[in-house]
DNA sequence: GCCCTATTGTTAAAATCTTGACATAGTTTT
DNA sequence: AAAACTATGTCAAGATTTTAACAATAGGGC
Protein backbone atom coordinates (compact mmCIF):
# COMPACT_ATOMS: atom_id res chain seq x y z
CA UNK A 1 0.00 0.00 0.00
CA UNK A 2 2.98 1.99 0.77
CA UNK A 3 2.80 5.01 -1.70
CA UNK A 4 5.92 5.40 -3.84
CA UNK A 5 7.98 8.00 -2.62
CA UNK A 6 9.50 10.37 -5.76
CA UNK A 7 13.24 10.32 -6.23
CA UNK A 8 13.48 13.95 -5.95
CA UNK A 9 12.48 13.13 -2.29
CA UNK A 10 15.20 10.63 -1.60
CA UNK A 11 17.75 12.62 -3.04
CA UNK A 12 16.84 15.15 -0.19
CA UNK A 13 17.02 13.12 2.63
CA UNK A 14 20.68 12.18 2.79
CA UNK A 15 21.28 16.11 3.27
CA UNK A 16 18.50 16.88 5.90
CA UNK A 17 20.49 13.35 7.57
CA UNK A 18 23.53 15.19 7.51
CA UNK A 19 22.11 18.82 8.92
CA UNK A 20 20.38 17.05 11.59
CA UNK A 21 24.07 15.31 12.32
CA UNK A 22 25.46 18.49 12.85
CA UNK A 23 22.55 19.96 15.34
CA UNK A 24 22.87 16.99 17.14
CA UNK A 25 26.46 17.18 17.10
CA UNK A 26 26.13 20.69 18.29
CA UNK A 27 23.88 20.08 21.06
CA UNK A 28 20.74 21.29 19.37
CA UNK A 29 17.50 19.64 20.83
CA UNK A 30 15.07 20.92 18.59
CA UNK A 31 14.21 22.73 15.53
CA UNK A 32 11.03 24.06 13.46
CA UNK A 33 11.08 23.40 9.85
CA UNK A 34 11.57 27.21 9.52
CA UNK A 35 14.96 26.94 11.14
CA UNK A 36 16.15 24.35 9.23
CA UNK A 37 14.90 26.13 6.41
CA UNK A 38 16.89 28.84 6.59
CA UNK A 39 20.17 26.76 6.89
CA UNK A 40 19.58 24.84 4.27
CA UNK A 41 18.42 27.35 2.16
CA UNK A 42 15.39 25.62 1.27
CA UNK A 43 11.40 26.46 1.98
CA UNK A 44 10.15 25.07 4.97
CA UNK A 45 7.39 24.29 3.07
CA UNK A 46 9.00 21.60 1.45
CA UNK A 47 10.92 19.79 4.60
CA UNK A 48 7.35 19.30 5.90
CA UNK A 49 5.97 18.10 2.52
CA UNK A 50 9.15 15.35 2.53
CA UNK A 51 8.80 14.57 5.78
CA UNK A 52 5.24 13.76 5.97
CA UNK A 53 5.77 11.04 3.30
CA UNK A 54 6.95 9.13 5.65
CA UNK A 55 4.62 10.40 8.82
CA UNK A 56 4.89 12.91 11.09
CA UNK A 57 7.81 13.21 12.78
CA UNK A 58 7.24 16.68 14.70
CA UNK A 59 4.79 18.58 17.06
CA UNK A 60 2.60 21.69 16.50
CA UNK A 61 3.97 24.11 18.57
CA UNK A 62 7.25 22.53 19.61
CA UNK A 63 8.45 21.60 15.83
CA UNK A 64 11.29 18.78 15.53
CA UNK A 65 13.53 16.60 18.59
CA UNK A 66 16.25 16.51 16.45
CA UNK A 67 18.17 13.57 17.74
CA UNK A 68 14.39 11.88 16.85
CA UNK A 69 13.94 12.73 13.38
CA UNK A 70 17.84 12.35 12.95
CA UNK A 71 17.13 8.20 13.89
CA UNK A 72 13.63 7.86 12.15
CA UNK A 73 15.57 9.66 8.82
CA UNK A 74 18.26 6.75 9.03
CA UNK A 75 15.76 4.39 9.37
CA UNK A 76 14.36 5.40 6.45
CA UNK A 77 17.55 5.38 4.92
CA UNK A 78 18.66 1.88 6.19
CA UNK A 79 21.99 3.34 7.31
CA UNK A 80 21.36 2.47 10.89
CA UNK A 81 21.79 -1.23 10.22
CA UNK A 82 25.08 -2.34 8.48
CA UNK A 83 26.31 -2.68 5.37
CA UNK A 84 29.30 -5.00 4.17
CA UNK A 85 30.85 -3.66 1.05
CA UNK A 86 33.61 -4.52 -1.49
CA UNK A 87 35.49 -2.85 -4.12
CA UNK A 88 36.08 -3.39 -7.23
CA UNK A 89 39.30 -1.75 -8.30
CA UNK A 90 42.11 -1.25 -6.61
CA UNK A 91 43.19 1.95 -7.94
CA UNK A 92 43.51 5.77 -6.70
CA UNK A 93 39.57 5.63 -6.65
CA UNK A 94 38.90 2.08 -5.37
CA UNK A 95 41.40 2.92 -2.56
CA UNK A 96 40.02 6.22 -1.27
CA UNK A 97 36.50 4.79 -1.21
CA UNK A 98 38.02 1.81 0.77
CA UNK A 99 39.29 4.62 3.22
CA UNK A 100 36.52 7.03 2.63
CA UNK A 101 34.10 5.00 3.57
CA UNK A 102 35.36 3.67 6.67
CA UNK A 103 35.99 7.50 8.34
CA UNK A 104 31.97 8.02 7.80
CA UNK A 105 30.21 7.22 10.87
CA UNK A 106 26.93 5.61 8.61
CA UNK A 107 26.94 2.05 9.15
CA UNK A 108 28.96 0.86 5.43
CA UNK A 109 32.22 -1.28 6.22
CA UNK A 110 34.27 -2.07 3.46
CA UNK A 111 35.37 -5.85 4.36
CA UNK A 112 37.49 -6.48 0.74
CA UNK A 113 39.43 -5.51 -2.04
CA UNK A 114 39.85 -6.76 -5.73
CA UNK A 115 41.40 -6.30 -8.22
CA UNK A 116 42.63 -8.10 -11.55
CA UNK A 117 46.28 -6.60 -11.69
CA UNK A 118 48.53 -9.68 -10.54
CA UNK A 119 50.81 -6.96 -9.30
CA UNK A 120 48.52 -5.92 -6.73
CA UNK A 121 47.52 -9.41 -5.58
CA UNK A 122 48.21 -9.25 -1.24
CA UNK A 123 49.39 -5.70 -1.16
CA UNK A 124 48.27 -4.27 1.72
CA UNK A 125 45.66 -1.03 1.71
CA UNK A 126 44.63 -0.25 4.93
CA UNK A 127 44.54 -3.60 6.69
CA UNK A 128 42.72 -5.05 3.89
CA UNK A 129 44.67 -7.15 1.43
CA UNK A 130 43.46 -6.75 -2.29
CA UNK A 131 42.39 -10.15 -3.95
CA UNK A 132 42.12 -11.48 -6.95
CA UNK A 133 39.22 -11.38 -8.83
CA UNK A 134 39.21 -14.90 -8.65
CA UNK A 135 38.97 -15.13 -5.27
CA UNK A 136 35.72 -13.69 -5.79
CA UNK A 137 32.90 -16.31 -5.91
CA UNK A 138 34.37 -17.80 -2.64
CA UNK A 139 34.55 -14.63 -0.60
CA UNK A 140 31.06 -13.62 -1.04
CA UNK A 141 29.62 -17.73 -0.47
CA UNK A 142 31.58 -17.11 2.94
CA UNK A 143 30.60 -13.49 3.55
CA UNK A 144 27.50 -11.25 4.19
CA UNK A 145 28.40 -9.03 1.02
CA UNK A 146 25.68 -6.15 0.00
CA UNK A 147 27.19 -3.58 -1.78
CA UNK A 148 29.66 -3.91 -4.54
CA UNK A 149 31.52 -1.03 -5.44
CA UNK A 150 32.75 -0.55 -9.02
CA UNK A 151 35.91 1.40 -9.77
CA UNK A 152 37.55 0.11 -12.40
CA UNK A 153 37.50 0.85 -16.33
CA UNK A 154 34.38 1.00 -17.97
CA UNK A 155 34.88 -1.90 -20.61
CA UNK A 156 35.03 -4.39 -17.64
CA UNK A 157 32.22 -2.20 -15.73
CA UNK A 158 29.37 -4.70 -17.40
CA UNK A 159 30.49 -7.69 -17.13
CA UNK A 160 31.89 -7.48 -13.73
CA UNK A 161 28.68 -6.31 -12.53
CA UNK A 162 27.07 -9.07 -14.29
CA UNK A 163 28.94 -12.00 -12.76
CA UNK A 164 28.67 -10.52 -9.18
CA UNK A 165 24.75 -9.88 -9.67
CA UNK A 166 24.87 -13.90 -10.71
CA UNK A 167 27.07 -14.41 -7.58
CA UNK A 168 24.47 -12.68 -5.29
CA UNK A 169 25.62 -9.33 -4.84
CA UNK A 170 21.94 -7.08 -5.59
CA UNK A 171 23.72 -3.69 -4.77
CA UNK A 172 26.46 -1.97 -7.17
CA UNK A 173 27.63 1.47 -6.58
CA UNK A 174 29.05 2.29 -10.09
CA UNK A 175 32.01 4.76 -10.49
CA UNK A 176 32.74 3.14 -13.89
CA UNK A 177 32.23 5.74 -16.54
CA UNK A 178 29.34 4.02 -18.08
CA UNK A 179 25.68 3.16 -17.24
CA UNK A 180 24.46 0.16 -15.75
CA UNK A 181 20.97 -0.71 -17.23
CA UNK A 182 19.53 -3.68 -18.91
CA UNK A 183 21.20 -5.71 -15.61
CA UNK A 184 17.69 -7.37 -13.98
CA UNK A 185 17.45 -7.32 -10.35
CA UNK A 186 20.30 -5.52 -9.10
CA UNK A 187 19.95 -1.74 -7.38
CA UNK A 188 22.58 0.72 -8.77
CA UNK A 189 23.45 4.16 -7.81
CA UNK A 190 25.79 5.83 -10.48
CA UNK A 191 28.51 8.28 -9.58
CA UNK A 192 29.67 10.40 -12.38
CA UNK A 193 32.25 12.35 -11.20
CA UNK A 194 32.96 13.21 -15.16
CA UNK A 195 29.30 14.47 -15.54
CA UNK A 196 29.41 16.87 -12.32
CA UNK A 197 32.46 18.09 -13.89
CA UNK A 198 31.05 19.26 -16.49
CA UNK A 199 27.97 20.71 -14.71
CA UNK A 200 30.34 22.85 -13.18
CA UNK A 201 31.81 23.61 -16.42
CA UNK A 202 28.39 24.92 -18.12
CA UNK A 203 28.17 26.80 -14.92
CA UNK A 204 31.02 28.38 -14.84
CA UNK A 205 30.14 29.59 -18.59
CA UNK A 206 27.16 30.91 -17.87
CA UNK A 207 28.36 32.95 -14.64
CA UNK A 208 31.43 34.74 -17.51
CA UNK A 209 28.05 35.79 -19.23
CA UNK B 1 17.32 37.36 -23.53
CA UNK B 2 18.75 34.15 -23.02
CA UNK B 3 16.08 32.13 -21.52
CA UNK B 4 17.01 30.07 -18.42
CA UNK B 5 17.87 26.54 -19.11
CA UNK B 6 16.57 24.63 -15.91
CA UNK B 7 19.41 22.65 -14.05
CA UNK B 8 16.98 19.22 -15.06
CA UNK B 9 17.91 19.39 -18.37
CA UNK B 10 21.83 20.73 -18.09
CA UNK B 11 21.98 17.33 -15.70
CA UNK B 12 21.21 15.57 -18.56
CA UNK B 13 23.61 17.04 -21.15
CA UNK B 14 26.71 15.48 -19.41
CA UNK B 15 25.17 12.25 -20.20
CA UNK B 16 24.15 12.62 -23.54
CA UNK B 17 27.72 13.99 -24.17
CA UNK B 18 29.09 10.97 -23.28
CA UNK B 19 26.75 8.93 -25.63
CA UNK B 20 27.64 10.26 -28.34
CA UNK B 21 31.05 10.03 -27.38
CA UNK B 22 30.92 6.22 -27.76
CA UNK B 23 28.44 6.82 -30.99
CA UNK B 24 31.47 8.52 -32.63
CA UNK B 25 33.94 5.91 -31.37
CA UNK B 26 32.01 3.12 -32.87
CA UNK B 27 31.80 5.54 -36.12
CA UNK B 28 27.97 5.93 -36.06
CA UNK B 29 27.40 8.92 -38.41
CA UNK B 30 23.60 9.73 -37.97
CA UNK B 31 21.30 9.21 -35.03
CA UNK B 32 17.32 9.70 -34.78
CA UNK B 33 15.58 10.62 -31.17
CA UNK B 34 14.24 7.99 -31.76
CA UNK B 35 17.21 5.30 -31.38
CA UNK B 36 19.51 7.03 -29.07
CA UNK B 37 16.03 7.56 -26.41
CA UNK B 38 16.43 3.42 -26.81
CA UNK B 39 19.74 3.43 -26.19
CA UNK B 40 19.71 5.73 -23.31
CA UNK B 41 16.33 5.34 -21.67
CA UNK B 42 14.72 8.06 -22.27
CA UNK B 43 11.56 9.31 -24.23
CA UNK B 44 12.62 10.64 -27.93
CA UNK B 45 10.27 13.47 -26.65
CA UNK B 46 12.40 14.33 -24.21
CA UNK B 47 16.00 14.36 -26.25
CA UNK B 48 14.30 16.65 -28.69
CA UNK B 49 12.63 19.12 -26.12
CA UNK B 50 15.94 19.54 -24.29
CA UNK B 51 18.38 19.46 -27.72
CA UNK B 52 15.58 22.40 -28.61
CA UNK B 53 17.09 24.70 -26.06
CA UNK B 54 19.52 25.00 -27.51
CA UNK B 55 18.82 25.45 -31.16
CA UNK B 56 17.87 23.29 -33.43
CA UNK B 57 20.97 20.55 -34.34
CA UNK B 58 18.97 18.30 -36.14
CA UNK B 59 17.18 17.92 -39.62
CA UNK B 60 13.60 16.25 -40.49
CA UNK B 61 13.88 13.25 -42.20
CA UNK B 62 17.49 12.92 -41.21
CA UNK B 63 17.91 12.69 -37.88
CA UNK B 64 21.44 14.08 -35.53
CA UNK B 65 24.60 14.21 -37.33
CA UNK B 66 26.90 12.56 -34.18
CA UNK B 67 29.81 14.30 -34.85
CA UNK B 68 27.99 17.80 -34.85
CA UNK B 69 25.59 17.28 -32.06
CA UNK B 70 28.30 15.80 -30.01
CA UNK B 71 30.85 18.87 -30.79
CA UNK B 72 27.79 21.78 -30.10
CA UNK B 73 26.94 19.95 -26.86
CA UNK B 74 30.67 20.29 -25.98
CA UNK B 75 30.47 23.77 -26.38
CA UNK B 76 27.40 24.25 -24.67
CA UNK B 77 29.21 22.61 -21.60
CA UNK B 78 32.14 24.40 -21.82
CA UNK B 79 34.49 21.19 -22.31
CA UNK B 80 36.00 22.25 -25.54
CA UNK B 81 38.10 24.54 -23.97
CA UNK B 82 41.09 24.22 -21.50
CA UNK B 83 40.29 24.49 -18.12
CA UNK B 84 43.26 24.45 -15.41
CA UNK B 85 42.28 22.49 -12.19
CA UNK B 86 44.15 22.45 -8.54
CA UNK B 87 43.40 19.77 -6.09
CA UNK B 88 43.43 20.86 -2.43
CA UNK B 89 44.00 17.83 -0.17
CA UNK B 90 46.07 15.10 -1.41
CA UNK B 91 44.99 12.07 0.55
CA UNK B 92 43.77 8.78 -1.65
CA UNK B 93 41.05 10.77 -3.25
CA UNK B 94 42.75 14.00 -3.89
CA UNK B 95 45.40 11.73 -5.97
CA UNK B 96 42.25 10.06 -7.15
CA UNK B 97 40.78 12.73 -8.58
CA UNK B 98 44.46 13.91 -10.19
CA UNK B 99 44.61 10.65 -11.73
CA UNK B 100 41.01 10.34 -12.86
CA UNK B 101 40.61 13.89 -14.62
CA UNK B 102 43.32 13.70 -16.39
CA UNK B 103 42.41 10.51 -18.07
CA UNK B 104 39.56 12.04 -19.28
CA UNK B 105 39.04 13.66 -22.87
CA UNK B 106 37.75 16.10 -21.94
CA UNK B 107 39.55 19.64 -21.22
CA UNK B 108 40.14 19.42 -17.34
CA UNK B 109 43.69 19.89 -16.48
CA UNK B 110 45.58 19.34 -12.93
CA UNK B 111 47.94 21.89 -12.83
CA UNK B 112 48.83 21.52 -8.72
CA UNK B 113 48.16 19.29 -5.88
CA UNK B 114 48.09 21.53 -2.65
CA UNK B 115 48.04 19.84 0.97
CA UNK B 116 48.39 21.15 4.55
CA UNK B 117 50.50 18.20 5.75
CA UNK B 118 54.53 18.96 6.02
CA UNK B 119 55.63 15.29 5.41
CA UNK B 120 53.36 14.99 1.73
CA UNK B 121 55.78 18.33 0.81
CA UNK B 122 57.41 17.48 -2.45
CA UNK B 123 55.78 14.21 -2.85
CA UNK B 124 55.25 13.30 -6.57
CA UNK B 125 51.85 11.81 -7.74
CA UNK B 126 52.12 11.41 -11.16
CA UNK B 127 53.96 14.22 -12.53
CA UNK B 128 53.23 17.23 -10.02
CA UNK B 129 54.90 17.69 -6.71
CA UNK B 130 52.52 17.86 -3.38
CA UNK B 131 52.77 21.93 -2.67
CA UNK B 132 51.82 23.59 0.96
CA UNK B 133 49.05 25.52 1.21
CA UNK B 134 51.13 28.84 1.98
CA UNK B 135 52.32 28.47 -1.61
CA UNK B 136 49.08 28.91 -3.03
CA UNK B 137 48.78 32.42 -3.46
CA UNK B 138 51.49 32.84 -5.68
CA UNK B 139 51.19 30.02 -7.32
CA UNK B 140 47.60 31.43 -8.56
CA UNK B 141 49.21 34.31 -9.31
CA UNK B 142 51.27 32.82 -11.64
CA UNK B 143 49.22 30.02 -13.09
CA UNK B 144 45.36 30.42 -14.73
CA UNK B 145 43.84 28.80 -12.37
CA UNK B 146 40.33 27.99 -12.98
CA UNK B 147 38.95 25.24 -10.89
CA UNK B 148 39.86 23.71 -7.45
CA UNK B 149 38.61 20.69 -6.28
CA UNK B 150 38.47 20.51 -2.65
CA UNK B 151 39.29 16.92 -1.04
CA UNK B 152 39.46 17.71 2.29
CA UNK B 153 38.20 17.45 5.75
CA UNK B 154 34.58 19.32 6.65
CA UNK B 155 36.28 21.24 9.31
CA UNK B 156 38.67 23.06 6.39
CA UNK B 157 36.31 23.64 3.56
CA UNK B 158 34.58 26.91 4.19
CA UNK B 159 37.83 28.72 5.27
CA UNK B 160 40.17 27.18 2.35
CA UNK B 161 36.94 27.78 -0.28
CA UNK B 162 37.02 31.52 1.24
CA UNK B 163 40.54 31.56 0.57
CA UNK B 164 40.42 30.68 -3.20
CA UNK B 165 37.92 32.74 -3.94
CA UNK B 166 39.62 35.79 -2.39
CA UNK B 167 42.91 34.64 -4.67
CA UNK B 168 40.80 34.98 -7.77
CA UNK B 169 39.68 31.12 -8.06
CA UNK B 170 35.69 31.17 -8.99
CA UNK B 171 34.90 27.78 -9.76
CA UNK B 172 34.97 24.97 -6.58
CA UNK B 173 34.12 21.56 -7.07
CA UNK B 174 33.54 19.81 -3.47
CA UNK B 175 33.94 16.88 -2.06
CA UNK B 176 34.16 17.90 1.52
CA UNK B 177 31.03 16.47 3.71
CA UNK B 178 29.74 19.93 4.02
CA UNK B 179 27.38 22.14 1.85
CA UNK B 180 30.01 25.35 0.43
CA UNK B 181 27.05 28.02 0.51
CA UNK B 182 27.01 31.73 1.33
CA UNK B 183 29.90 32.12 -0.64
CA UNK B 184 29.70 34.97 -3.77
CA UNK B 185 31.02 35.19 -6.74
CA UNK B 186 31.54 31.32 -7.18
CA UNK B 187 30.52 28.82 -9.09
CA UNK B 188 30.26 25.40 -6.54
CA UNK B 189 29.75 21.68 -7.26
CA UNK B 190 28.89 19.81 -5.03
CA UNK B 191 29.67 15.80 -5.04
CA UNK B 192 28.83 14.45 -1.68
CA UNK B 193 29.87 10.55 -1.98
CA UNK B 194 27.90 9.87 1.37
CA UNK B 195 24.76 11.04 0.24
CA UNK B 196 24.72 9.08 -3.16
CA UNK B 197 25.94 6.16 -0.94
CA UNK B 198 22.99 6.79 1.32
CA UNK B 199 20.11 7.00 -1.39
CA UNK B 200 21.55 3.53 -2.89
CA UNK B 201 21.04 2.03 1.08
CA UNK B 202 17.39 3.46 0.75
CA UNK B 203 16.87 1.70 -2.67
CA UNK B 204 18.23 -1.58 -1.48
CA UNK B 205 15.94 -1.31 1.95
CA UNK B 206 12.93 -0.58 -0.63
CA UNK B 207 14.35 -3.46 -3.43
CA UNK B 208 13.76 -5.64 -0.28
CA UNK B 209 10.13 -5.17 0.04
C1' DG C 1 -5.96 25.23 34.09
C1' DC C 2 -6.72 28.63 30.50
C1' DC C 3 -5.19 31.55 26.91
C1' DC C 4 -1.96 32.83 23.63
C1' DT C 5 1.60 31.64 20.59
C1' DA C 6 4.24 28.69 17.75
C1' DT C 7 4.52 25.41 14.36
C1' DT C 8 2.97 21.35 12.35
C1' DG C 9 0.24 18.52 8.92
C1' DT C 10 -2.42 19.10 5.02
C1' DT C 11 -4.92 21.06 1.25
C1' DA C 12 -4.92 23.61 -2.80
C1' DA C 13 -2.79 26.57 -6.11
C1' DA C 14 1.18 27.63 -8.89
C1' DA C 15 5.13 26.39 -11.27
C1' DT C 16 7.86 23.27 -13.60
C1' DC C 17 8.88 19.24 -16.12
C1' DT C 18 7.68 15.38 -19.12
C1' DT C 19 5.17 13.20 -22.62
C1' DG C 20 2.29 12.76 -26.65
C1' DA C 21 0.79 14.40 -31.03
C1' DC C 22 1.35 16.23 -35.44
C1' DA C 23 2.35 19.61 -39.11
C1' DT C 24 6.36 20.58 -41.56
C1' DA C 25 10.50 19.93 -43.90
C1' DG C 26 14.20 17.33 -45.53
C1' DT C 27 15.72 12.54 -47.43
C1' DT C 28 15.46 8.55 -50.10
C1' DT C 29 13.50 5.76 -53.55
C1' DT C 30 11.58 4.97 -57.90
C1' DA D 1 11.08 14.95 -60.66
C1' DA D 2 7.48 13.18 -58.00
C1' DA D 3 5.99 10.25 -54.40
C1' DA D 4 6.65 8.05 -50.23
C1' DC D 5 8.88 8.08 -46.08
C1' DT D 6 11.35 9.69 -42.01
C1' DA D 7 12.12 12.31 -38.14
C1' DT D 8 12.53 17.00 -36.42
C1' DG D 9 10.73 21.14 -34.00
C1' DT D 10 6.98 22.68 -31.52
C1' DC D 11 2.57 23.02 -29.29
C1' DA D 12 -0.49 21.51 -25.95
C1' DA D 13 -1.93 18.27 -22.57
C1' DG D 14 -0.72 15.65 -18.60
C1' DA D 15 2.01 14.64 -14.62
C1' DT D 16 4.83 15.88 -11.08
C1' DT D 17 6.98 18.96 -7.96
C1' DT D 18 7.15 23.04 -5.31
C1' DT D 19 5.21 26.69 -2.79
C1' DA D 20 1.76 29.12 -0.26
C1' DA D 21 -1.96 29.25 2.91
C1' DC D 22 -4.31 27.96 6.91
C1' DA D 23 -6.91 25.17 10.18
C1' DA D 24 -5.77 22.28 13.91
C1' DT D 25 -3.07 21.13 17.80
C1' DA D 26 0.48 21.02 21.19
C1' DG D 27 3.52 23.83 24.30
C1' DG D 28 4.67 27.63 27.36
C1' DG D 29 3.47 31.47 30.18
C1' DC D 30 0.43 33.47 33.39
Amino acid sequence: MDKQISQAVIRRLPRYYRYLGELLDDGVERISSNDLSKRMHVTASQIRQDLNNFGGFGQQGYGYNVAYLHDEIGNILGVNDTHNVIVIGAGNLGQAIAGYVKFERVGFKIIGLFDVNPELKGKMVRDLPVQMLDELPEFIKNNNVEIAALTLPKQNAKSTALKLVSLGVHAIWNFAHVDLDDIPDVVIENVHLSDSLMQLSYNITQHKK
